[in-house]
DNA sequence: ATTAGGACATGATAATTATCACACGATAAT
DNA sequence: ATTATCGTGTGATAATTATCATGTCCTAAT
């Protein structure tokens, strides 16, 4: 958790048009100074259920996982995000703390600006505002049709859907490292550690994927495509 | 589909200081001109997923489910609404589709405003725009922290789930009729019909509720609890 | 160097859930 | 009146998933 930049480059920022597309130049000098930028290494935690939310914070670059911790402590994941699909967003506005926990997967960006100072944004700005709820409502529509699609499928078809998701949205890649442990492609699919694994030794066996330890290979993506659709 | 309501009796309305808060009583007077009423009979559709997002709507009567069709057309239930758990606000912001179906379970009155003149009134009256962005915020989050607790649950801890929550949050009380058939229920937590049925049977058998069609009386509320807790 | 713990892996067995078959009553359609 | 359909209900059996046991490999801690 490192502090970085002081120089203000946020006219550069790739994300800049995606939501502060409604916010002149002079504002967004403003806003620059203000900003906080830290970096995250993978492991570390982002944001801690329960924390109060002090910080609008959205993922510049990198990847993170949001968690839940239920009673009886194990966790819950309730999706991966990508810079796009933002992070603070979801509590921000219903709620004074954190109901999500948020965690590194690989190094990670985020660029954190106080949640007063959007809000009087907001309120001064209202096509900011609106900008601000279209994201919101991405992001959860996001969630919620992902964990309905889920739902729907047996195991094999939940680990064929991860895996199609990790190398078409995360990576664009049919070979990729997977970012998570087999325990937390199981905690978001809601089956067991065990029969992740052999879900992912029988694609293996069946010669749809190659492993090496994190490494996945997608040889026949068709396959894994019928997997996912009908399991 | 009966249309109603010519009178202006909007500032009778309970939900208004509910996200009509910041909106002045003369505005409101403008909005009691062009909002429209209508109620619908108990398996009626209000929204068919697919459609375009024309209008602005919100519960003032009733109870309604969400759902989402599969692609071999089974039906998926993401949840139950009652006044105040907002509907059109899902999609609202972030397509200009419905992603969802809404249909009524029990009579049901609704409000619609054109969208454009609700996007207007939130681009001119940023006050209003927050609230709206709280709305969608709670009624995501009660959906997506909803399907979380019912994930990590058994067969008779998501039957048990349901039941608890009909008493506590729809109807205040232990003794109810049920708004659902068996088929929906399993539709919403993800099981069949049949064990469902079964769930309920063993629940009857267990003396934790008392069964009449579809007249459901809560004899051992504590018991429920229990096995919604650890299910 | 040794120990402890965690991630990955596999097999055996138990528990849970789905599927199929059938039945009955109510209701809608003809 | 009769057929068809749907919701409810139950039992038998099959399929799926969880649990428990065990082992290997790797890494962190001492």
């Amino acid at each position: 958790m490192e502090e970085m930049g002081k120089k203000c480059d946020c006219d550069q920022c790739q994300l800049k048009t995606l939501f502060f597309s409604h916010i002149g130049t002079d504002e967004l000098s403003d806003i620059c100074e203000i900003k906080r930028e830290e970096n995250f290494a993978p492991g570390e935690i982002l944001i801690n259920e329960g924390e109060p939310i002090r910080e609008f914070i959205y993922l510049k670059e990198g990847l993170v996982k949001l968690s839940k911790r239920t009673k009886n402590s194990k966790e819950q994941i309730l999706s991966f995000s990508k810079p796009f699909d933002f992070v603070s967003l979801l509590s921000v506005f219903s709620s004074d703390i954190y109901k999500y926990s948020v965690t590194a997967l690989q190094p990670t960006t985020i660029c954190m600006i106080n949640l007063e100072v959007v809000k009087i944004f907001a309120q001064r700005n209202a096509m900011f505002a609106m900008d601000l709820m279209s994201r919101i409502s991405e992001a959860t529509d996001k969630i919620i049709l992902d964990n309905l699609e889920i739902k729907r499928k047996n195991l094999k078809g939940r680990v064929a859907h991860l895996l199609i998701y990790f190398a078409d949205n995360i990576f664009n890649n049919s070979e990729f490292e997977l970012p998570v442990s087999r325990r937390e492609i199981a905690d978001y699919i809601g089956m067991t550690t065990e029969n992740v694994i052999r879900a992912l030794s029988e694609f293996r066996k069946d010669k749809i994927i190659k492993i090496y330890g994190k490494d996945i290979q997608v040889l026949d993506m068709q396959r894994l495509e019928i997997i996912s659709e009908l399991g």
